[in-house]
DNA sequence: GATGAATGAGATTTCATTCAT
DNA sequence: CATGAATGAAATCTCATTCAT
């Protein structure tokens, strides 16, 4: 087999493990279980479980980076806009995107490389933060006064801690909830300033 | 050694080498070393790892909510709040009590008992978020229009990513810059519902 | 059991298992089997292989020295020196000393500190042996003119090399056969030197 | 590519490997790596890695023994074969071709066919030291007394054993300061003898 | 002839847990 | 109550060898 393809599928095999059952139990063999193949595989095409863990971070947060760049194109609005990333969102939980990143986050307290890993990614998430922001009060009597960078940080701080909260419930109502209550903020917020909902 | 006491100093280890070390590390002989006693203490006063996880989650979450409780106490405005808040965020940090809760949320995905725990140990912070926010907004004309348990949901969220993230940047001025602008936002409220800064 | 005790026990261990299987096939689980003992126990002492082997090599190399000078106090001419020499190196065969060095310096070439160790421990094996060859020369008209170090060196070298190369020979008659021909040329030196024999 | 031509590619990336990595480390891999071909390329020339060695063996030994006999043709005296040997023993160094059979020779303990093998080739060795001893001290007085198999025996030891060492020294003037000695003394005989220098 | 991806057996290492003291 | 040595199960990792291309 190609050795990109077989890369992919050790990178998506060891997202849906990190998602399912922490990075404590995302060992070798879980996460060869996991995507139907041998353990030695996993060291054959990297040097050991951080190095896989620090291509997991880069692999999962770039593709899905990808995702909302191209569904946030052209959002006419603050409730478009919630509503475009309540649709991403559920897709994150689906695909354990942010449930992965998360235990990456953890894990990285214990290696130096994947923290710097984790950092690169989030910040290229804080930028992506900022130009979305930048655009929503474009035009707005109050963008001046608005602290974008630190607005930025808090919504990817936010996002996060919503998912580890919610993983903690099993019914996971919570995340749905706060979409429905940003919407109906978003919807007040696009009538002030005139946008079409 | 008092029993209370012996059990207290397990606790306190387990919490300094959660955030030290991240959960995977925090083995019973790393735990051992960190407090200075022997590995088989733990085991005399604990059915398990699993178990003193458990305790560490209530002991730690229990003893700071009392803190955020008592100081918070009879705050006089939003920015008063801010201003509070900041103070005992840097005790956190310093205690590396988020840390710890963040890796015994990591945790808990592969251990129902702990999941529980932290679940309950976190409706009692949105509890808290829930009494803070409705204080906060007492009198104002707008009191009735904000969703407080979703509001609350959120700050919790945001308090936790946050510590997430600031753990990935070296320098760690990431948390201090959102306070100053959390500050300022505060004083602008303050002066429009007519607060005492 | 005393954590001394034990030690021994896994040096012991290691000394015989390198001299019977080779650096490479003296595995954990190989030396274990020879001690009687688990595999963990090694690692509860030594932090891994390489730190075994590096504590083997000294111990073994001090307590043959230590017999070795034991041994060798007040020889009285070369024949004499000979022939308690030809009784050590028997005891070093029965106990696997050299081959045991011997498969510890070829396993160095992978361990820097393990080279080190050795190179400390030969360092103190030519510091004996130019006692010794002062001790032999002392008195004798040539003695300005022998180049003790280098002597010295060669003796090392030649104990060594001559057990690498018993080691191929199943009968071992090899070492045995130049023994007597050393015995020989000793007699030759001392009945010139006018020692007793 | 000719078959005689690759297989000599392979051992050469043997005794290569062996030298510098110790023949715990001489992998397939390894091996491929030094010479730069793939792994699967070995066991297309040869049954296994064993077999490979016992061809290295073979190999580097003919090799180098073919070159100090071509170099030692007609030595004049004592002191003229000390230089030449000096100079062979530095290609040596270079090659690797000691560092190599020293590994094999502690490798042996674990393979009968390479003990075999590797004895074989040290007869020829031993047989060519003899020659070497014998035609140095034709027409001498003493020719008689010297006890012939026993010397070669133990240069062949000692050559072996001075390079075991000179691998733990990193400025490696060991054997230099050997070469000088030895031919001081090599002058001495050749005075003594009439052979001119 | 040669490649290099893949495997499975076995090595090293870690660690929760037990237990004699 | 506390210690810390020991164990055994499971983890990480390595590698000779095979095989489809």
């Amino acid at each position: 087999m190609a050795r990109a393809e077989t890369k992919e599928r050790l990178l998506q095999a060891a997202v849906r493990t990190l998602a399912s059952s922490g990075y404590a139990k995302t060992t070798a063999r879980a996460i060869a279980k996991t995507g139907g193949f041998a353990p030695g595989v996993i060291y054959y095409h990297y040097a050991d479980l951080d190095d896989l863990f620090v291509e997991t971070a880069r692999f999962t947060s770039a593709r899905r980076l990808e995702r909302y760049k191209s569904e946030t194109k052209n959002f006419t609005g603050a409730a478009d806009l919630v509503t475009r990333l309540r649709a991403l969102y559920e897709e994150d939980t689906a695909e354990g995107h942010i449930a992965a990143i998360q235990e990456l986050v953890a894990a990285a307290v214990a290696s130096p490389r994947l923290a710097e890993q984790v950092r690169e990614e989030t910040a290229r998430w804080q930028e992506f933060a900022e130009s979305v922001i930048t655009t929503l009060i474009a035009g707005s009597p109050i963008a001046e006064l608005v602290p974008v960078p630190e607005l930025a940080s808090a919504a990817v701080a936010t996002y996060l801690g919503l998912e580890m909260l919610s993983h903690l419930h099993a019914e996971g109502t919570g995340p749905e909830r706060m979409f429905q209550a940003a919407h109906r903020l978003a919807l007040l917020i696009d009538s002030v300033s005139g946008n079409q909902p």
